[in-house]
DNA sequence: TATCTGACGATAG
DNA sequence: CCTATCGCCAGAT
């Protein structure tokens, strides 16, 4: 199916893009989140699969964070920078205020 | 239909 | 706090 195109995507995709359509700026979502709201709890594997193939079909990845509230490894830097955009503070590659390391 | 992979999550060390 | 292992679901080959 074309992740671009809806009317190939199965209800679990269809789910997951209403919850993701529902999130507005600033709001933070881990994918384990994103796959209980959508109605499949335990699919935050298939949540982040669905992101990083439907990058192009308009799904706001950059508010959808790991649990530990990690950035995309590959691609922090520019999650980081649409975060903190919308008022997010990101530091570290982490979300919130730095507060471990260093020191 | 079977097997492998992957923007993950939680627990153990 | 970081790394390693197991379990989870969906998609691709």
């Amino acid at each position: 199916m074309d992740p671009l195109d809806r009317s190939t995507w199965t209800d679990f995709e269809r789910a997951a893009a209403g919850v993701l359509d529902g999130l507005e700026p600033g709001d933070l979502v881990t994918y384990g989140e994103v796959a209980v709201e959508a109605g499949y709890p335990g699919a935050a594997r298939a949540v982040g699969s669905l992101l990083r193939r439907g990058s192009g079909a308009g799904f706001p990845w950059w508010r959808v964070i790991s649990a530990s509230g990690k950035l995309l490894v590959d691609h922090e830097v520019e999650q980081a920078c649409r975060l903190r955009a919308e008022g997010v503070v990101v530091s570290n590659g982490r979300v919130g205020p730095t507060r471990q390391p260093g020191r």
